[in-house]
DNA sequence: TAATTACCAAGTAAAATAGTCGGAAATAAT
DNA sequence: ATTATTTCCGACTATTTTACTTGGTAATTA
């Protein structure tokens, strides 16, 4: 699993179905990509890996747009960012049987304990979770939302 | 905040340092490259930044090396990866008193709350508390550890 | 004095990211 | 039927980042 801005777009945009899934049948790209300001083209990629990923449907013509294919409360952020970010190998003892040096395995063993810990943690978080927030959805009932200070705030950047 | 694979190794340096500095006085960059397959030099530039962010000394000279600037435990995962990858503006209002359209900060707000939530996770998570781990510290005690099935398990891969 | 280490700046090749372009297929409205 | 709208698909490209190199200087120890 690796953080891009990709993976961003992706979380945004699912935020933006779960939202708006509700008022209209099928939510386009190009609103999405109005909201989010980025390309329709850039979106179609993402959301092409996210239906090979089961997460989205699809549907075309006129009206036509996307929907989460299961409902935002059993959809983690890990399976998102797993959608559209292709794994790396990490380690580069993972083809060989054993490691020459206890150290490279020890420090490896580490690190996969803690990205185990990172991974769970964002599979533990919803989608249905961070949009149904309670501040969000005071929020999104004033209508007229501004940038707040909150967006000064400590971000997770994906690059 | 970013992840790439800049921040695993720098989080992966630290437990080196945090691992080896009750034996020896100072850890060199070196040995840390032999453990982690990595060059000095890029090395370097990674812990320039991390002695920048106050989280290492280093020490010249024969048998020099670095230090943890302060105690395994009080060092978190998120002060590691901020030290060494620059961070970037997420939301394009960020400039911005208020956004011409309400949607887009409404999901730049949960943006922000799921990147909080990220982050405090990450902050929260010692270096210590990795480094003695019950299994970790087992397995350094047999001395020869070997990459095992662990290994296959989800990684949180940076870059 | 020689070896070893951190420290520093600048440059570079490869890879990944982020994005574009040109179309084709499906569907709905006219 | 035609047209507009939308997803879908493959290939291509610019930019950025990563990962690494080179060539040195400064401090410290043996």
């Amino acid at each position: 699993m690796k953080l891009t801005t990709k993976g961003r777009y992706a979380v945004t945009a699912m935020m933006d179905l779960a939202l708006h899934q509700s008022e209209r049948e099928h939510v386009s790209l190009k609103s999405i990509a109005n909201h989010q300001e980025i390309s329709v083209a850039y979106l179609e990629q993402i959301f092409a890996k996210l239906k090979i990923g089961g997460l989205v449907n699809g549907i075309r013509g006129p009206n036509g747009g996307y929907r989460l294919s299961r409902p935002a409360e059993s959809i983690s952020i890990f399976e998102i960012i797993e959608a559209v970010d292709e794994p790396i190998d990490i380690t580069r003892c993972h083809g060989k049987k054993d490691c020459q040096d206890g150290e490279v395995c020890l420090t490896h063993e580490l690190w996969t304990d803690l990205s185990n810990q990172i991974s769970s943690f964002l599979d533990q978080l919803k989608l249905g979770d961070i949009v149904q927030s309670e501040r969000v959805q005071k929020v999104a009932a004033r209508q007229s939302m501004r940038c707040t200070e909150a967006q000064q705030t400590q971000h997770v950047s994906f690059t």
